[in-house]
RNA sequence: GUGGCCGUAGCUCAGUUGGUAGAGCCCUGGAUUGUGAUUCCAGUUGUCGUGGGUUCGAGCCCCAUCGGUCACCCCA
């Protein structure tokens, strides 16, 4: 026996059972994003190694350690498998000047690639939906985006989901933040950990989201962006928290919440739940009003977040959601003569827009039906010898009532008569 | 990178101080010669993750290795 093959660590198969419900998921955030305006673009998974380095920060996780990232052999270009959307859409839309002529909604949908640890949740290979808002300055745009997740959860029927909002403040306040922050911890180096120590130079913010027990108690009696926050950061944020009272959208400020990428500015918000083991965020955004500018653009105010699809699939499956992809008819044939009639049948009934799984294989009728059964279709179309000599078929439901809804006996009927002359 | 748990049939798993590899599901056929999903009967399914070692004998014990999973970390 030759060698098998199996997949890479983290990059994994979804199998035909769970497409169904994919597809659905998919469908559902596209028809959310059309319905706020937001207009898809297509992005490459290869980028410049130095995009992500700029727009990500240096001395991130992802960047650090988590990149896919290679020379070109022909030509030494240094790339990267895209581990974010971000980086890329606003390449795009500096390199085509896409807000030339006003402000633009976007949003995007593929594979994204980090080089770390699987565990629930989590693969090398995981799938974002990302939606990017340029050149909106307000907290409109920012309580939009949030409304609009907020709707998409509902329409996927989840509802075990808390969202977080923060501001980390402008540039200079930040500064202003990070230096009461080391100054703070400092204080307190007794009571780091490692990490903490190794961060509270290069990326002190991120010290207050560990979740480390022993310093919770110190972690919470930290200094608070909110009370260095200037006027004009804490109106936009007091705007936000106005829209979304406004909107009915439940909100948890948490001051803790910092994100990891180091381009967010003013607000940042996730989404969270705890039926997901440990990867509670499935999703995450915020402001990046600097990001344009830093990647060779016009100064443009930018707003944006992804969903996790993964998270969002299993969270999909905890609430017990469902998806089928069985068709509506399955087309049992027994005989040369039913055979050839059945295929003509088929292809009617499909160009009146009903699915159809035509028995191939032959077999037994009794097989055949079976067949039909466990292929989940709401009716049976049954075609014997008997019936391709009479120019007949013969129309048997196969689902419990309650299901039938999926296309009710009477439609069928009128759709296959209509289409099936001297049936 | 670190740690816990787990690798036996396509799937879920059992397997007694070490003594010839099992069950359920699934699949195929039959009971029912033109009506599935219930029930009954019969049948197929294996490098016990891999490589060494101990032993008369290893699914079981020892060593190594690979893989899976959950968690730390980080993020979506």
């Amino acid at each position: 026996m030759a060698e098998k093959f199996q997949s890479i660590k983290g990059f994994y198969d979804i199998l035909p059972e769970h497409t169904a419900l994919w597809h659905k998921l998919e469908d559902t955030a596209r028809r959310v994003m059309s319905l706020y305006g937001y207009r898809n673009i297509r992005l490459p998974v290869v980028e410049s190694t130095d995009l992500f380095v700029r727009s990500v920060g240096e001395h991130t996780d992802i960047v650090e350690k988590e990149m896919y990232s290679w020379v070109d052999k022909l030509n030494n270009d240094k790339l990267t498998l895209r581990p974010e959307g971000t980086a890329g859409c606003v390449r795009a839309v500096v390199e085509h000047s896409l807000t030339y002529n006003g402000p633009q909604r976007l949003w995007y949908i593929g594979p994204m690639f980090r080089h770390e640890n699987v565990q629930k949740g989590r693969q090398r290979q995981f799938h974002q939906i990302g939606a990017e808002a340029f050149g909106y300055n307000g907290p409109d745009v920012d309580a939009e985006q949030i409304i609009m997740l907020a709707r998409l959860w509902r329409e996927l029927g989840l509802t075990d989901v808390e969202l977080q909002i923060n501001t980390i403040g402008d540039a200079e306040e930040r500064a202003e933040y990070r230096k009461a922050l080391i100054s703070y911890f400092g204080q307190h180096s007794d009571l780091l950990d490692e990490d903490a120590k190794r961060r509270l130079h290069s990326n002190p913010l991120r010290i207050l989201d560990s979740k480390n027990p022993r310093m919770q108690s110190m972690i919470e009696a930290a200094p608070r962006m909110l009370d260095i926050l200037g006027q004009e950061t804490r109106a936009h944020f007091d705007g936000l928290c106005k829209l979304l009272d406004t909107a009915g959208v439940a909100y948890r400020l948490n001051t803790r919440l910092v994100r990891g990428l180091d381009y967010y500015n003013r607000t940042v918000f996730e989404w969270v739940t705890t039926k997901l083991g440990s990867q509670g965020t499935i999703a995450g955004g915020g402001r990046y009003d600097s990001l344009v500018g830093r990647l060779g653009g016009a100064a443009t105010h930018a707003c944006g977040f992804a969903i996790g699809l993964e998270r969002i699939f299993l969270l999909m499956q905890e609430h017990g959601v469902s998806a089928s992809d069985a068709p509506d008819i399955y087309l049992i044939n027994v005989g040369e003569t039913a055979e050839k009639v059945a295929l003509q049948i088929a292809e009617q009934l499909r160009n009146a827009n009903l699915a159809v799984s035509l028995h191939a294989g032959g077999g037994s009728f009794k097989s055949q039906m079976k067949k039909a059964d466990r292929s989940g279709a709401c009716y049976a179309l049954i075609i014997g010898d008997d019936e391709a000599q009479a120019g007949e078929v013969t129309l048997k439901p196969m689902l419990e009532t309650g299901e039938q809804a999926r296309m009710s006996l009477q439609s069928a009927i009128d759709k296959i008569s209509g289409k099936l002359k001297g049936s």
